[in-house]
DNA sequence: AGAACAGTTGAACAGATGTGCAAGTGTTCT
DNA sequence: AGAACACTTGCACATCTGTTCAACTGTTCT
């Protein structure tokens, strides 16, 4: 059981941080709940369509080029953390953003997309010694 | 090939939206593998031990109760993202969070779970015709 | 009622991802 | 130099998730 050995490394020597975490594990279960049906491409495309106006799901499968039964899908999973909400209109159902709020996260994200330019996390070490060329 | 099949419902009938997106692909790539990192509990705590300052990996360890390999392979997916930076300190190597700017983005999350109990998308619609009890 | 349209849901598959173990790298201490 | 500590990385395995096809539900039109 993969039991922490304790280090000689105390929480004192770095800051007097690191007492148990503030959040409760039900929030946290939430937000990795909705950042987990927001971390596909394919279901952020739909919430920037969703974000000019509300659209049918054939709408949607238009834009996007794909077919109703994808489509409905991915809308399900957003759903299911209530980031769009539906609303029939006759033969069709109209999805929504549930509220602007989540754009913001959107925003956010792609906010700090743009600060790094991420990935496979590189350079950015003082690199105190400075060894020479890694290989990878 | 999937290709959507043109329906009578045209964008006019709800809305004048849905032109082509306003995003471009990149950005939605990385707020993607943004929210992606996000998308895993144990990676939030980590985030929000680290949102007291700066750990060592064996510090966090201890308050996960789980093994070095574990949290550095989950610091490894936070750090590609940019989420959190890392810098020696002697024996140590100190993580901390790479700015301020991404509590927000767990914060935000956090509060738009408390919003909604969200989960299995249940009773929302005005339901028209309030049929019987479903089934299923 | 029956046909056609608009979506949803269930199941099967493939590809992606987290976890944990073992082995490897970089630092400090003796 | 060698030993011990602090991490990181490669791998294998089990699990999860997205996509797609087929079948089913709900609406409107004739």
């Amino acid at each position: 059981m993969a039991r922490a050995t304790k280090p000689d490394c105390k929480p004192a020597d770095h800051r007097g941080a690191a007492r148990h975490l503030p959040v409760n594990p039900e929030a946290m279960d939430r937000a990795a709940a909705i950042f987990r049906a927001l971390s596909e491409v394919p279901r952020l495309r739909i919430l920037a369509l969703l974000s000019q106006g509300p659209s049918c799901v054939s709408e949607l499968a238009a834009a996007e080029g794909e077919d109703l039964s994808t489509i409905s899908q991915r809308l399900r999973v957003l759903r299911a953390e209530r980031l769009v909400k539906r609303q029939r209109a006759g033969k069709h159902i109209n999805y929504s953003l549930a509220d602007q709020h989540i754009l913001d996260l959107v925003f956010n994200a792609l906010a700090h997309a743009s600060e790094a330019p991420a990935a496979a996390a590189a350079a950015s070490e003082p690199s105190p010694s400075a060894k020479k060329g890694k290989s990878r």
